[in-house]
DNA sequence: TCAAAAGTGTTGTCCTTACACCCATGC
DNA sequence: GCATGGGTGTAAGGACAACACTTTTGA
């Protein structure tokens, strides 16, 4: 009665950062796997791996975003299990989560790769509005991805995994916008999160531009976003 | 490189409905299958069994929820994928979903068997807030889908698949009194759903008691909840 | 001095809540 | 009649959006 039943299972993430576009405002961005193998070999792929007997779904996620940009995500979810009987050629279920990185981790570990000239092999990041064609049925769950981040960054603190530790009112505002897709007005905006007492107001402010900014760091004894009952071990929150 | 790696893949279903209390109030209850084997042999577990190599883990759980109650969903959805090392003596990741049955179909059920003497063996109801020892981390997952369908009536209509095609706006109010645990005021109530325009007015009254109250139907053009971007083959409703 | 972003104030609209009140039926 | 739930009216309070306005810097 145990069976052995073929089907294999597989982990995959949908990494997700800001990163600065040519208008200067951040626009998000995600890395994307080059195939070396059938099916789909040379198409662009979501990082992920067979999930391996002794490890858990998330650790899989962990383990081959960290072997996908050498970072730890700030935020990282279960997004869906996908296992519709036709998504792949052989029989594969894939454990899909999806993760934020600090933009400031980002950008210092591209230029770490580029000057030690070992950065990952195959890996490349993309705009999120200017995808490659996609293997499997990435193109669908990145679509989702996005939809339960701009879902999820109305009602929780989600955007904040974006920001370094320190930031201005601002950058809050402008992640808020480049996920959102439109501009918030900044009155209303301060207003609303300095509501929420999750903000920590330093005495420390930027200049260089018009009138300093003042920097606030996150209340960390706050979650990103309510996990309901589920333990911390199914999802994990830097 | 075709690892087979003895990860095995079960489909469970949480299947919630209405059904009444000794207060004439509606509860939450649902069904458990009792196990015949070990582990956890007698113990009483979610309805489920193995994803088959040709079916979708939607169709597990449809198949499984009709096997144990003879009826189809009015709503179901995926819940989560759990998959820790440690929830089972095997290694087993358990695809869950959660569904709603109609209470005025799961009362003719009960009924039919009854007269029919063949129930489903083994199966037995229980009120949410009084459930017997569970199997494996199945009391967690009942937990964490009363926790997503909380949530989630605050902003869809999945209390509607509790009710039959026509009902009151006292039926309709009760469901969420008994999702939310709390009174709601009538007066408001009816304000509320009536301005979303998903309820249809029939020119039919309930009489019986004092003042007839009128009949609706749902607006079946409207899903019970928005799905995003996953196809109607990843979520599936009635 | 000026442009531009930081930050504050004010107002109107919408939504929610509380609760008073009337209506229609069974008993 | 009267108890009870069905159904309507209304006013207070809060959240939110729009936008005028002041403050503070770099150039």
């Amino acid at each position: 009665m145990t069976r052995t039943d073929g089907i294999r299972v597989a982990g995959s993430t949908v990494i997700l950062t800001l990163r600065p576009s040519a208008l200067g405002t951040p626009a998000l961005a995600l890395p994307l796997v080059r195939r070396t193998r059938e099916p789909f070999a040379d198409r662009w792929a979501l990082p992920g791996g067979w999930i391996a007997p002794d490890e858990s779904p998330i650790d899989t996620a962990a383990r081959t975003l960290a072997e996908t940009t050498g970072l730890t995500p700030s935020y990282l979810e279960q997004l869906y299990a996908f296992g519709a009987v036709d998504r792949s050629p052989t029989r594969v279920i894939s454990i899909v989560y999806w993760a934020l990185l600090r933009q400031d981790e980002v950008l210092a570990q591209s230029a770490a790769h580029r000057a030690s000239g070992r950065a990952p092999e195959n890996v490349e990041w993309f705009d999120v509005d200017a995808l490659p064609e996609l293997a499997f049925d990435h193109a669908d769950i990145i679509e989702y991805a996005l939809w339960r981040l701009r879902s999820k960054v109305g009602y929780s603190r989600v955007a904040h995994g974006f920001l370094p530790s320190e930031f201005t009112l601002a950058d809050l505002r402008e992640a808020y916008e480049a996920i959102l897709g439109r501009q918030l007005d900044p009155a209303n905006f301060r207003r609303q999160v300095e509501a929420t007492g999750n903000l920590i107001p330093t005495d420390r402010f930027r200049t260089g531009s018009h009138r300093p900014a003042r920097l606030y760091r996150d209340n960390t004894d706050v979650e990103l976003a309510a996990r309901g009952p589920l333990g911390p071990e199914e999802t994990s929150i830097r």
